[in-house]
DNA sequence: CTCCAGGGATCAG
DNA sequence: CTGATCCATGGA
């Protein structure tokens, strides 16, 4: 990875396949702050993002990326792992259209996208959040718990609490962050991850059948928030997080529109993507959310 | 007013 | 296994 170090920022260049905006809004995270820029100009866009425990601004434009106030050792040790920089995606994308040419124009519309490597509590909490719910309001609970129980890392920007920050926060204070019926999930996803029954680092080590079927014993917890649970934050990039734009795109790809169950197109894109599931499902996923 | 959101728990058949 | 209903909350 080559990158330039001035002014205390990272600037770094002949980065390929990696588009800022595509990355941070495909609805994989939701920590983050779009900066307002005066005029629509698609080669530039700036985020303060929280991760990790830090705060991050981060722009592109055009091919170059400038993080603010980072330091070499941050940018190694959080950053390029963050945004799966060190991963070849022409190789991946290549492997994908290749063996399914229909996805050809679906992988070339979001061709920036990276998989973000998350932390585990915080993906396992907003996946639980995102249930049966909407992307601003998803932020809004985010940024809203971070708020209350993490850290200021930024202007306007706190850290998502780690699990000893929510020690003794009850349902009831869940609730008052306009979680809902989430709320008893949240705690239960709590409980289990501080009494160490719940753990990223084993969950990392087991297959992905196990892996799904050990984070399904939390409450609030299905196939759906399971694999989004795995492929964004435990390193499963073969796991594939079948929600409703999924099953709309799995079908008008695929079945000529004719409905199909979630199992049904679970074990269908299992035999189709194999290892490369959750990549192509990131694609199809950006594909439908602009297209349908 | 109704309908739905990056679903899941629960219960019926 | 498959399907129906309910779950809070907010926006269209």
């Amino acid at each position: 990875m080559k990158y330039t170090h001035r002014d205390n920022n990272i600037i770094l260049t002949d980065i390929p396949d990696f588009n800022l905006a595509q990355t941070i809004e495909c609805g994989q995270c939701f920590h983050f702050i779009r900066k307002d820029l005066p005029e629509e100009d698609d080669s530039r866009s700036e985020y303060t993002l929280a991760a990790f425990g830090r705060g991050l601004r981060v722009a592109q434009d055009g091919d170059t990326f400038t993080f603010y106030d980072t330091k070499a050792e941050d940018f190694e040790k959080l950053w390029i792992p963050y945004f799966d920089l060190d991963r070849d995606y022409g190789m991946i994308k290549d492997f994908i259209i290749e063996r399914n040419p229909e996805l050809r124009e679906i992988v070339e519309k979001n061709a920036g996208i990276r998989l973000l490597n998350q932390d585990f509590f915080e993906t396992l909490l907003s996946f639980i959040i995102s249930q049966n719910n909407r992307i601003p309001q998803i932020k809004k609970v985010v940024a809203d718990i971070s708020a209350t129980w993490g850290r200021k890392v930024g202007d306007d920007l706190y850290s998502f609490p780690e699990p000893g920050e929510l020690e003794g926060v009850c349902a009831a204070d869940f609730k008052e962050k306009k979680t809902g019926f989430r709320a008893a999930y949240l705690c239960d996803a709590v409980s289990k991850v501080l009494s160490g029954e719940i753990s990223g680092e084993e969950l990392k080590r087991l297959e992905l059948d196990e892996c799904e079927k050990k984070l399904c014993e939390i409450k609030g917890v299905g196939p759906k928030v399971a694999n989004c649970i795995m492929l964004f934050s435990l390193g499963k990039r073969e796991a594939f997080p079948i929600d409703v734009w999924m099953k709309r795109v799995l079908e008008q790809v695929y079945f000529g529109g004719k409905e199909k169950s979630k199992p049904e197109l679970a074990a269908f894109a299992k035999d189709k993507y194999g290892e490369y599931g959750g990549y192509a499902q990131q694609y199809l996923f950006a594909y439908a959310r602009e297209e349908l």
